[in-house]
DNA sequence: TCTATATAGTTGACTGTATCAACCATATAG
DNA sequence: CTATATGGTTGATACAGTCAACTATATAGA
């Protein structure tokens, strides 16, 4: 009966991440909410993205990517330029102080990790990152309530 | 380098498993948020439980849980108790209104569960729990925020 | 006993996370 | 040209989490 144990776990674990990871980046003496972290994080990895490309690997609402995006503007960390092949949307580039706080940022979730995991050999953490999006995939294909919702 | 990916893997599911509950809990008829449901069935799981037992388990703020447990008792799904040990607290039961309601939740996590885990074989899911626990243990080890500060 | 401190719980204020619906501008199919 | 789809913004709202101040009771120590 893992019935109740799993959602416990998950909850606990999503914590202690989240935890570690606003630790090390207080640590880096940086202010910045978890969720602007990850979108910033898309953003330097990925060239040619846009709000919505962020929306969509983030799986988020694209209202509250739009407000992270702008937080990171104000904070002079991205810029939005012309999208040159679509004036509806802008593309989005890291700034030089965006790129520097982004190597910090990996410092901190690098300890995070490490943190985390330091209990761990490294074949567990791997098995756990594909049993976990297992599941989290198992989602999608849900018959029921699906709507599809990009 | 699984530093990044452990965060989103962590997000992800996460969310799949809180929207599965909550839709498995629709389907039940029944509106509570996920916070109140975790709260009950700690409730309902342990006799003799106060506020703060429960806030200890959950690993929550008293606060969070004082709130919820007002609305829990504003519908009617428990009571609360004169503790004969200690007046500053009060024991929590449920009410028959709320066992009724729990067994439909229990029904509705199994439901979530087995929609998370159905890709998987049971060894892989207890693995997964182990690996999971071990990783939320590991927050609490942490030298509590000392490395380095300037 | 009186006092200090610890604990259980409540309340207010605030931040962050998530979601929905309405809306604007541009794109594109017919 | 019109209808519709898409990218993005905004407002509103609910939930989640945290902190500090506060009340009341409990308990240890001078």
């Amino acid at each position: 009966m893992p019935g109740v144990m799993l959602g416990d776990a998950v909850h606990r674990l999503m914590h202690a991440y989240k935890h570690l990871l606003l630790e090390g980046i207080r640590e880096q003496q940086i202010e910045l909410p978890v969720t602007h972290i990850r979108a910033l994080k898309g953003i330097c990895r990925t060239p040619q993205t846009t709000a919505h490309s962020i929306a969509q690997r983030m799986q988020r609402d694209k209202a509250q990517i739009t407000r992270a995006l702008n937080d990171l503007i104000d904070a002079r960390l991205i810029v939005k330029l012309d999208n040159p092949v679509d004036r509806r949307s802008q593309l989005l580039k890291p700034t030089p102080k965006g790129k520097r706080v982004m190597a910090r940022l990996d410092a901190a979730e690098d300890w995070a990790v490490e943190q985390l995991t330091r209990n761990l050999e490294a074949d567990e953490l791997a098995f756990f990152l594909r049993v976990s999006n297992t599941m989290a995939d198992s989602v999608k294909q849900t018959p029921t309530a699906d709507q599809g919702k990009t």
